[in-house]
DNA sequence: TCAAATAGGGATAAATTTATCCCCTATTGC
DNA sequence: GCAATAGGGGATAAATTTATCCCTATTTGA
């Protein structure tokens, strides 16, 4: 991973929070082992738009993070399992409550974005 | 602002919300506003580590997804307010689970965060 | 007259994150 | 021997986000 130059500032919780949880596919990751999605095989077909590489890259950081634990079973060919751990548990409804917001607001947030899209092209 | 190059993809709640969520400020910016700091230089107080070219990029960013509203008043010295939407006062409490779920794992983020940013060093 | 306060923006550099490309391991079944 | 399966990683390019630097304008107060 890129070693970062500027350390980052922790000063309150959503600094904290921020610190986990950014990254393209996190968020969805976690949410998807939660479902029980545990096989890199499996989270790459839930989320086909990342790429095997990158996934990797992220879980591997949630597993420094301590949210996620990995398990490498000694067979060929290989397998490997991902799970939450206690700590990533209790992250899930507050990942619920951003997705709830999404949905909720599915309509209104499509026409924010698009226009603010169609305004810089 | 940099202009996309690669639209995002929009599938569910969690993409909606990360669109106009991420960004290094937002969240901040939004809380801050709703406490009643409605202005650029006291925003700029209360965030001392972005310069005020970012927080205005941002502050664009959040007007443009109608989380926010800005108002200019014709004085000298010149005097804008920003205020939160209907939209955006229906972020805060989400906004609030994060810090929460933040402040309530404090010293175990730290220690996370702490040692992975060791380990790549 | 000069500094401070208020708000803002263009151009460009630096940092950071994601994506691409290509390669490796070992076994099972053709 | 070769493809498929399952999981992984290095090197590098491209995209994106933040930061830096420097400039604009007006009025009040020292």
């Amino acid at each position: 991973m890129y070693a970062r130059k500027i350390l980052p500032n922790l000063n309150c919780g959503l600094d904290l929070i921020g610190e986990v949880l950014y990254g393209k596919w996190k968020i969805r990751l976690l949410w998807f082992i939660n479902e029980g999605h545990q096989r890199p095989s499996e989270l790459q077909r839930k989320i086909p738009d990342a790429t095997r590489r990158v996934l990797n890259i992220q879980l591997k950081e949630l597993e420094d993070h301590e949210l996620i634990t990995k398990k490498i079973y000694p067979v060929v060919p290989p397998k490997v399992e991902y799970r939450l751990t206690e700590f990533g548990q209790t992250l899930i409804p507050v990942i619920a409550a951003l997705g709830n917001w999404g949905d909720a607001h599915e309509e209104q947030l499509r026409g924010v974005i698009k226009r603010r899209f169609e305004k810089q092209s």
